[in-house]
DNA sequence: GTGTAAAGCGTGCATATGCGCCTAAGCAAG
DNA sequence: CTTGCTTAGGCGCATATGCACGCTTTACAC
């Protein structure tokens, strides 16, 4: 997998090749915990923040309505968060359950493994950079 | 679409995150020309590196293998990519097509829009920073 | 109360993403 | 020439991504 140089001065192709490769990384790191990185993160998120809206949540998440509405039908199937009646007849409301809570502590160690992995390749402090300049991006846009 | 702080200290989530605000930037930006961010990424990187066969490109464009080939689709209906026979029985050359090249000539004004207005909201010096710290990465991990 | 706007969510469509498995073609050792 | 490894690519499956459109429910002005 050696490659010549990266093509092109754009801001986002370089962010979105940047971030299809450390998904990978950490993909690889969780996959025996039968999560993704997408799912692992909702899954803390909603930790936080829940019990929440499907819109309030993807708000936070930095993610269309649409595609939180679709993200979430893998884990309330496999029962890791429930999507109960909301305050309004509109609203749904979710929660992390149990078993959510539960895979969240096993998958843990295997994504503390690829975030400690991943800064001993690129050095701990430009990663730290590099997340900070990211989420000051995702909430600045 | 005010949003309360990112969830998170995960490198990899931010990157995500970003990326994904970021590209839909760019995507209203580029809507008039009838292509995506990720599109124009393509034409742009085979218009360098071309002909070249699809793994070749995948491996330069940081994408996986497979995720090019099927990415190569619209764009061969299209008329703006052409794969042809390789060298080989097996491979397939893909080149800019004169379709492509036009296209990507209509779309630069969009994109360097796209481009301009983030770093003006994002500061050009901090959004070269997160560029090439992305690229970077996309080369180191 | 009623009409209208807004909020919250779902669905259809198209593309994006990558893993596992498969086939075909080249290539080297015997 | 055959056996076996490697390379190039396709396809099925599942999830990710977001736009356009539509539906129901609520909020609000009047």
């Amino acid at each position: 997998m050696d490659r010549p140089a990266p093509v092109s001065p754009c801001h986002c192709l370089a962010l979105r090749q940047a971030s299809r490769r450390l998904t990978q990384h950490y993909d690889q790191h969780l996959a025996p915990t039968g999560l993704r990185t997408s799912q692992y993160g909702l899954l803390r998120g909603l930790g936080r923040v829940g019990p929440i809206s499907i819109n309030g949540f993807a708000d936070i998440m930095v993610m269309d309505r649409t595609t939180m509405g679709r993200a979430l039908h893998p884990l309330t199937r496999d029962g890791l968060i429930a999507a109960g009646p909301g305050r309004d007849g509109r609203t749904r409301s979710l929660t992390l359950t149990e078993a959510g809570q539960k895979r969240i502590e096993e998958a843990q160690p295997f994504w503390e493994q690829a975030q400690r992995t991943f800064e001993e390749r690129y050095g701990a402090v430009p990663a730290g950079d590099l997340r900070r300049a990211a989420e000051r991006l995702a909430l600045s846009v």
